[in-house]
DNA sequence: AACGCGGGGAT
DNA sequence: ATCCCAGCGTT
């Protein structure tokens, strides 16, 4: 194949290449998860310095252990990798066991680890998914999975097994990762350099850079609100005051409860607050309301960037001159209700509403 | 599923 | 100065 091919021929001499002692190789790895090539080379090399071998690691003090890796972050990684080193000491004869559900059951080996050694120091056909790989994968396949979904990861195991040539499992998945740091990059990738551009299907419909596709791990911002149901009188008896928001911007146009925003969660606990905030707003619309510090329901909407969680209080209205844009108000029936367009949390409420009006 | 771990590089 | 990177253990 030709990724082997430019593999033999390009890979970077790398300490932890020189080696074949699965301890080395090891070590190496778990040095290398979350932490760049070039960072990781002096380290490597003063770690397998002092501790040349399992039984120095599994004696040596962990103060010690824990000053070789100074500096390099994640130092639970190395507490997690001495007592590994000490259980296979202990249980395995200090041979690194080659065994899948072995080797997964040492601390601070995870699924990537596991695959790494296994393939690595013991060519076995066992998959090494790590980002490098699922990037490389994207691109090549045009997949178009968010990778940050654990059930990608998984997919990309079998995909990457798959791929594996008979007997080459070290040298390919080492091949996959080298491609991924050096041509496949994050960012601007060097498709001219790669010896796989021309079967690349990412690459063939110009998208490489768009992939892989990943959502964004940021954490959506909570907004508090207050929403009032409205209950109609009179000729809108049965009905519920709706509003509709403005042409452009979030959920553009659709219909929902009247409802402001509050400062933050402990105001949103306090009911007289929304009460007294929702009556002022829907009063710069002219529509003056009477909100009781009812509630009636509760809800969350999720966006991608923000969620809303919303609680709603009973209310009536005492006068409707809709000075602000008459049309932006209505008031909807359970009949009506269908035409409208909503925003699934309003729409909930609303049917949950009129359901529970309609037993009564 | 969400969060914490810790540095470094990119922006 | 802030964002992003990315395996694993814990909760």
């Amino acid at each position: 194949m030709e990724l082997l091919k430019w593999y033999q021929k390009e890979q970077r001499d790398l300490p932890w290449r020189r080696s074949r002692d699965p301890y080395h190789i090891w070590v190496s790895e778990i040095m290398l998860q979350q932490t760049r090539v070039d960072t990781v080379i002096p380290y490597f090399n003063r770690f397998v310095d002092r501790f040349p071998s399992l039984q120095e690691l599994a004696a040596a003090p962990e103060d010690e252990v824990l000053k070789h890796w100074e500096g390099l972050g994640y130092y639970s990684r190395a507490r997690n990798l001495q007592t590994a080193v000490r259980e296979v000491v202990e249980k395995y004869g200090s041979q690194v066991p080659s065994g899948k559900k072995e080797i997964s059951g040492l601390k601070g080996v995870g699924p990537y680890t596991a695959g790494a050694i296994l393939s690595i120091a013991y060519n076995q056909p066992e998959p090494a998914v790590d980002g490098n790989v699922m990037r490389v994968l994207s691109r090549y396949f045009c997949l178009e999975d968010d990778i940050a979904r654990p059930s990608t990861r998984i997919s990309m195991e079998g995909l990457a097994q798959e791929l594996i040539p008979a007997g080459e499992a070290a040298d390919f998945n080492q091949a996959l990762m080298e491609l991924g740091a050096m041509v496949c990059t994050p960012k601007s990738p060097t498709c001219s350099e790669c010896p796989v551009t021309a079967m690349c299907l990412g690459r063939q419909q110009g998208r490489e850079k768009e992939l892989p596709l990943k959502t964004k791990a940021k954490k959506a911002r909570p907004v508090f609100r207050f929403a009032a149901l409205v209950e109609g009188t009179g000729a809108n008896a049965g009905k519920v005051l709706v509003r509709q928001r403005p042409d452009t911007g979030l959920l553009a146009k659709m219909w929902e409860l009247p409802h402001i925003e509050v400062a933050d969660a402990d105001e949103w606990e306090i009911m007289s607050t929304g009460k007294a905030k929702l009556e002022e707003a829907a009063l710069e619309d002219g529509v003056r309301l009477r909100v009781t510090e009812q509630v009636v329901g509760e809800a969350q909407h999720i966006f991608t960037h923000l969620v809303w969680n919303i609680r709603v209080l009973a209310a009536t209205a005492t006068e409707e001159t809709y000075v602000a844009d008459r049309t932006s108000y209505a008031w909807v029936g359970p009949e009506q209700f269908e035409s409208y367009v909503w925003p699934n949390v309003f729409r909930k409420l609303l049917t949950e509403y009129f359901i529970h009006a309609i037993n009564e």
